[in-house]
DNA sequence: TGAGCGTCAATTAGC
DNA sequence: TTGACGCTCA
């Protein structure tokens, strides 16, 4: 139980040992997949602890997932006892969230802040866009929230962003949105997740004394995932490290596949650069996989450029030799992926050591039908489904509103649920009154009767929504979350509503809510007010808020565990996990790599994002590894042939199992029907592709997947292509083949054929995409229309 | 208010 | 093909 230093050399290896016990200078540990990186921090923090008297609120852990800093807690509390508990184990974003609620009053911000989501955040910013006459249509609002999310990411404030000439409309309009955009938030006593890391550089900044404070309380900074870390997140550990003497980061450069969040790799890679006197530490001794997985995935990960080279390696030589399932098409693929599953288990495998993973959520589908056709018990990990059901954020508003009846976000959220006879304009009418008061929006509800256009009907109503937020602000002072989240499913009537519709989506949507309040329950039972050992004059926050918090930075968070079932996945979702056996689906060029990270806006490094992913795709295994890709693909509603990825050529042939294996050449040949032979060229990055004709044929299209010229595959598609594309958006062949769909019969509407179109008359094909035929129509112009309403002349 | 329909677009997703 | 969104009509 009780953790003593001098067990340490026998627990960990050298480099492991030299990663945990290193004091006394900037520490950057690269640890490799599987390397033990975990343990390696827990025993670190332990290490301080115990042997070097640190007290443990003066050290901070900082994680970038709540699963990851609710792990760790769960070690040190093993390691350490109650000691453990004191450490300050958080995200970042949590760690923002705290020291905000602490501090925030000198940049404004209130005790009782609310957090708002990315949905509250595009509310917002929709109705700021509204008020400002802005076009959402013609502006994208995701797109300047995402904008707004960069800037903060880079530490730029609205007039920071004035500064830049603006290239376009939305350019322009920019900085006046996201300074508009803030004010509103500000308005309603809210941030958003930007905002707890960007705020909190503000804070420090405008109260040094603040962050003297923090700085000088914690002496020592651990950074788990360091490579996904991003401008400001890196900006505040500079703050708060100072010279860095008891900074440690650990992260992994292979792994970094964050860049479109914001990740800055480079944060890790100049680390040393930034806080001279590092010491490096290269974990590479891998504890997870076999030798031949790491093999594999080593061949793809060492043609990336630019990375901190390492080679990982492990006493668990050979292993079984990888699998390769080439497949027809998708639901083929997923056929052959569920039936090795099947024999896995039935041989005894545990279905939770088992994960499918594809590149796509788009993929799963394909998966699922063919697990629940199979009877294999599986489950879709994703993010934070729960707390994203519309009904769960509905009663989330209203505990909200008990805390912080400013949330204007809230309020307009639930004033009109359920249904209370509150429309639109009642709505705009109110908003309109508070906006000239000054008032919040459940402020001017109070005063019902003093709002213009409003007939006494609307005004009961309005007035009793007031009172109802004013209830459960009573239950909220007086009360547990719980009984703040029953109050609210009862006295809104949401409750209801629910049983009186009685479908059974309604009931399936009072589970849920209902399950939101158990949550609530059972936080009131465990939950207790500690305060921090630096700072015990705090005041305890209500129990409520204590559990919004808790619930708006949470993620799927304890996910109820319910018996063996396959874990299917993005790769993205896989970081970090491990599996007996992993089968990586959709190995194809625009798959995967991704045909964003292969068009014209992909660069290099986008490419060696989408590699760094199979890594790790293929480094969560630990004895079997299964590859499967699709012949022909129905995509975006029409059939693609994809080579196969460039991540199976990477591969040594020698390490995959049975004759014919990635890395030889591959041939496609294909003959479409109509007499439309399709050239199809790749060059030497992925595997050859040659679509002849020769087939035999009439129709349907052949393709010959070679390896090392053994065929392995040969089929016949029954469904002909509308059309072949070299890149995506780019028709390859000037003449389209259209599949046999009713009216028209068999056949090709090449362009120039004359068709007959019932409304628009008699018309010429100029082009195709889909099933869908360009077609100019004299005196009407071009349309497209779908190809089974036209009929050749 | 909500069902129904046309249009448009189409990774990845942590807090 | 699927899904999201905005608009219209009952």
């Amino acid at each position: 139980m009780t953790f003593d230093p001098s067990q340490l050399p026998s627990l960990l290896n050298p480099e492991q040992l030299e990663a945990a016990t290193h004091v006394g200078s900037p520490l950057l540990v690269l640890a490799g997949a599987g390397s033990g990186k975990t343990r390696v921090i827990t025993y670190r923090i332990a290490n301080l602890i115990k042997a070097h008297d640190v007290a443990p609120w003066r050290i901070l852990a900082v994680t970038f997932t709540n699963k990851a800093a609710g792990e760790m807690k769960e070690r040190l509390e093993k390691l350490l006892g109650p000691e453990g508990a004191d450490v300050w184990v958080s995200t970042f974003h949590s760690t923002g969230a705290r020291i905000l609620r602490r501090e925030g009053e000198v940049i404004g911000l209130s005790k009782s802040f609310v957090i708002y989501d990315e949905a509250d955040s595009l509310a917002e910013m929709k109705r700021v866009m509204k008020a400002m006459g802005v076009d959402s249509r013609q502006i994208e609002p995701r797109r300047i929230l995402h904008r707004i999310d960069d800037a903060k990411n880079h530490g730029r404030t609205p007039d920071d962003c004035a500064k830049f000439p603006a290239y376009d409309e939305a350019g322009r309009l920019f900085p006046e949105l996201y300074r508009r955009y803030q004010k509103a938030l500000a308005a309603a006593d809210a941030v958003d997740f930007g905002d707890l890391l960007h705020r909190m550089v503000e804070l420090f900044e405008k109260a040094p004394d603040v962050l003297e404070k923090y700085r000088h309380r914690f002496r020592h900074v651990l950074v788990d995932e360091f490579q996904d870390t991003n401008g400001v997140q890196f900006r505040l550990l500079k703050m708060l490290a100072g010279d860095g003497r008891g900074l440690c980061v650990v992260g992994d450069d292979d792994q970094a596949i964050y860049r479109w969040r914001g990740a800055d790799v480079t944060n890790l890679l100049q680390f040393e650069q930034e806080f001279p006197g590092t010491r490096i530490v290269k974990l590479e001794r891998n504890y997870r996989s076999t030798q031949l997985i790491l093999d594999a995935a080593h061949s793809v990960i060492s043609r990336n450029r630019h990375r901190m080279e390492k080679k990982l390696w492990t006493e668990r030589e050979g292993g079984d030799p990888l699998e390769l399932l080439v497949a027809r098409d998708e639901r083929h693929e997923a056929q052959l992926v569920a039936d090795k599953v099947r024999i896995s288990i039935r041989d005894g495998v545990d279905p939770n050591e088992i994960a499918v993973f594809y590149r796509t959520n788009a993929q799963s589908r394909v998966i699922e039908e063919a697990f629940r056709l199979g009877r294999i018990p599986y489950h879709v990990v994703r993010g934070r489904s729960f707390y994203d059901r519309a009904e769960v954020k509905d009663l989330a508003s209203f505990m909200r509103l008990s805390i912080n009846p400013r949330s204007d976000q809230d309020a307009l959220r639930v004033i009109n649920k359920p249904a209370r006879g509150i429309g639109d304009t009642t709505v705009a009418r109110i908003e309109e009154a508070a906006r000239s008061w000054g008032l919040s929006v459940v402020e001017a509800c109070a005063r019902a009767d003093e709002i213009p256009g409003l007939n006494s009907r609307a005004q009961g109503k309005v007035r009793a929504f007031a009172q109802l937020i004013g209830e459960l602000i009573q239950v909220a002072l007086a009360e547990g979350a719980g009984a703040v989240a029953e109050a609210a499913l009862k006295k809104s009537g949401m409750e209801e509503a629910f049983l009186a519709d009685g479908s059974d989506e309604a009931i399936d949507r009072l589970d849920n809510v209902r399950e939101l309040v158990g949550a609530a329950k059972e936080w009131d039972e465990s939950w207790e007010w500690e305060p921090d050992p630096a700072d015990p004059g705090a005041e305890p926050p209500l129990p409520v808020a204590a559990f919004l918090e808790q619930i708006a930075l949470l993620g799927e968070g304890d996910e109820r565990v319910q018996g063996a079932r396959v874990s299917l996945m993005t790769l993205h979702a896989a970081k970090g996990l491990e599996f007996e056996e992993v089968f990586l689906t959709g190995m194809e060029e625009q798959v995967f790599p991704h045909s964003r990270a292969l068009g014209e806006q992909g660069g290099a490094e986008e490419i060696a994002e989408e590699r760094r992913l199979c890594y790790v795709g293929f480094t969560r295994a630990k004895r079997r590894l299964v590859l499967s890709l699709a012949t022909s693909r129905a995509l975006y509603g029409d059939l693609r042939f994809n080579p196969p990825s460039r991540f199976l050529g990477d591969v040594p042939k020698e390490l995959f199992a049975g004759v014919g294996a990635a890395g030889d050449r591959v041939r496609h040949q294909a003959r479409v029907a109509g007499g439309t032979y399709v050239e199809y060229d790749e060059d030497a990055a992925g595997p050859e592709i040659d679509l002849g004709d020769d087939d035999g044929f009439e129709d349907g299209v052949t393709i010959d997947y070679s390896f090392d010229q053994r065929p392995q595959v040969r089929q016949r598609h029954p469904v002909r292509p509308a059309v072949f594309r070299r890149r995506p958006g780019e028709v390859v062949e000037k003449a389209a083949t259209l599949p046999t769909l009713g009216m028209g019969g068999p056949g090709a509407y090449p362009i120039g054929t004359p068709v007959r179109h019932p409304s628009f008359g008699v018309g010429m094909v100029e082009g195709a995409d889909g099933d869908k035929l360009s077609i100019r129509f004299p005196g009407v112009g071009v349309k497209r229309v779908v190809a089974r309403f036209v009929q050749p002349v």
